[in-house]
DNA sequence: CGTATCTCGGACTAAATAGATCCGCAATAT
DNA sequence: ATATTGCGGATCTATTTAGTCCGAGATACG
């Protein structure tokens, strides 16, 4: 279940990795290897889930040396729900299977035109957590860090101030 | 995922179920067999699935012949959310593993007195979840059925009215 | 008051899904 | 030309879910 009921741990991976990306200067690269080295995490697994971003559209990648990935856009157009939605689908966790229409308390077709009042609900809880996680953005993320942050990250994640 | 991402089906099942349990008369129950009949149920799976409601105190059950289970109180008093988090949990879906303090990037301790950025957002948004859900009661449910529904609950589910 | 029957309750077993890993191919800058 | 990097597919393992079973306890009836 949003087991939802519970998030693959590779969420919370992307989100660093995608906020570590937003400090870099534009136009800079990190590789999946420097991401992996970044927070010791295992680079092949890794390096799988960054490309679910990148086909999202999220992050863009450049093959070849020195190469490696950084934002498709402006940290201000990214929000946490791209980037969550990316890796683990946008798919809605309750899924209703139209249960009122089976066995003996099946409901005549004429009380099935509109939608299950409970799916109804939990559609709305789903569109909540949406709207939430929608209305922050990388920038939102960046601006609530320390002022030496950036410079720090760029340092300990490439090499290069 | 909440898996996230994805709820099991048996949500979807008690749901309905708590909402047929509200429609009988108080004091009125109904076995696992007569709620698999209903929706065309695996009789001895809903079983397991229901003993998780009157563990979390939303369903009270009682043995014997002509036993079964009721509410455990108020349709008004029953939310939604307190259903789903019987079935599948109350855990957060979104898990901070506080990989902020592994690796190269690793942060200074006194950095991270406060909860992470990013795990606090997710939180945020999984707060939504839990509030949207917590304002709709079974009686809110019950409010948005035909007047006729109730009785015809009663009559296909334990064969009285 | 005893007995038979009906109910929940938890333990147990398979199946499916997701997590995690590896290897070969394509592309690019040096 | 070579080395480095991302990309996709195939594979293996582990966790969760789905489904089944039998025993303990309580109630109603004789």
């Amino acid at each position: 279940m949003l087991s939802i009921v519970k998030l693959p741990v590779s969420t919370e991976w992307l989100l660093h990795c995608a906020t570590s990306l937003a400090q870099l200067e534009p136009g800079a690269t990190a590789s999946a290897a420097q991401l992996a080295d970044y927070y010791d995490l295992p680079a092949p697994y890794l390096a799988k889930q960054l490309q679910a971003l990148v086909r999202a559209g999220v992050l863009s990648a450049t093959t070849g040396p020195r190469g490696g990935f950084r934002l498709a856009r402006a940290a201000s157009e990214i929000t946490l729900l791209q980037i969550v939605e990316a890796v683990d689908g946008a798919s809605t966790p309750y899924e209703c299977r139209e249960i009122r229409r089976q066995g003996r308390g099946a409901l005549p077709p004429e009380e099935c035109r509109s939608i299950c009042v409970l799916a109804e609900k939990m559609a709305g809880a789903h569109r909540a957590w949406r709207a939430s996680l929608a209305g922050v953005s990388l920038a939102d993320i960046l601006a609530e860090l320390p002022a030496h942050a950036p410079e720090r990250t760029r340092s300990r994640l490439t090499g290069r101030t």
